[in-house]
DNA sequence: CAGTTACGCTACGACCTGTAGCGAAAGGCA
DNA sequence: TGCCTTTCGCTACAGGTCGTAGCGTAACTG
């Protein structure tokens, strides 16, 4: 709390013009309509800048570069998945996985995920844009769920919590990678019949686990 | 067999120069090489066409735009993958498994599946074109995988025939978009470990799926 | 009021895209 | 052999995007 206490949040410079927070969401806002209309590739800084009613530099005062622009347009959107209490950890899964599956029916998050997972893989700073804003943060569905099964019985209390933290990664990594895989890469409908099966064959995979440990 | 059978075929046009199957193989090598050093978003078509010593044009009379071009480049790249008799099913996963994850390091592929993808979702001719080439063709692993257990004794064999082909490409998306999302989104190691975790669960679901059914 | 930062605007060089036009090369066919 | 057809390398080009610089103005602090 010196007086000095400012590179670390550059947000917080005492002096000067703020930055427009209107410009903010403006500006976020105009990325996602841009994405829906004209997809990852043909999107433009000058195009969001026009949409948003601002200059382009403004832009660049924000954002480095499209990525990390579009990395935070459509973060927001994920948080919107919720996990209520169903009764069963199949039901659980099903619906979480169908809420899943209509986040990435929309035209903005289809063509913008994959395009910044891509764009991540030779850009660490990006890479870990997208984990904190975007994957982290979807891991507490696992976790949720994972204790509601085991309040119900469904599963076994915890004995390696190691192991534990293993299983809810490997659950997260299977349930978002099945879904983005049968929707965006196989294109084919991630509709009830199939989220069934999946549901299924985690529930029955977890619970043999479970009865081979016990 | 008429004189005029023609425009369905257009590379068994009887007549004129014959396009050079040295520039082809020499483009897809310098396309990979190009992704290798530059990624995808880096890699331009006039960087492609000197590196492979043709001229600019050369390349648009093969392909439309560098999200086809990059498909035909990598494509080829997933056919190495093989499934050896192991003994059981949970091995002969583990095995395609770690070597779908070695591909998936490779800096070619890394770079550019996702990217091709993301591109597909908004271009209908590369979307077929990395089904044709890519996906399709290695559901095989996943066919001769089942067909395997089931000879073995792991798993029973068929009864709805429409039941299986829905748990083989319910196997294939789970497996392919596990590990894609492990590697790539969460950006952790697809190590023996966690293949040794993905396995288990899939076979205990495929065996608790096959109990609750007999 | 002085100091500092953000803003809109314009302009710009560098780069990439995809196409057109040319003369030369390499095949098929009679 | 000569004609036809297609591909080849090359050059040039219009159109568009990127990301930055410079300017005068606006907004907020103490």
């Amino acid at each position: 709390m010196s007086s000095m206490c400012r590179r670390t949040n550059p947000r917080s410079s005492r002096t000067g013009r703020p930055r427009s927070t209107e410009a903010d969401t403006a500006i976020l806002e105009a990325t996602r309509a841009a994405l829906v209309e004209l997809g990852w590739s043909k999107l433009t800084m000058g195009d969001v800048a026009g949409r948003a009613g601002v200059a382009k530099t403004t832009l660049y005062r924000r954002w480095a570069n499209k990525s990390e622009l579009v990395v935070d347009a459509v973060a927001v959107l994920f948080d919107e998945l919720e996990l209520p209490d169903l009764g069963s950890l199949q039901a659980d899964i099903e619906h979480v996985v169908l809420q899943f599956a209509a986040l990435l029916e929309r035209p903005e998050t289809k063509t913008a995920l994959m395009a910044v997972v891509a764009e991540s893989t030779r850009d660490e700073p990006l890479r870990e844009r997208i984990r904190a804003s975007i994957v982290d943060r979807q891991k507490r569905l696992v976790l949720e769920g994972r204790m509601r099964a085991q309040r119900r019985g469904e599963l076994p209390a915890d004995r390696d919590p190691v192991a534990v933290d293993a299983t809810d990664d490997l659950i997260f990594d299977v349930i978002a990678g099945a879904v983005v895989h049968r929707a965006l890469v196989s294109a084919e409908p991630v509709d009830e019949p199939w989220v069934a099966r999946l549901s299924a064959l985690l529930v029955g995979g977890l619970g043999a686990a479970a009865a081979a440990l016990g």
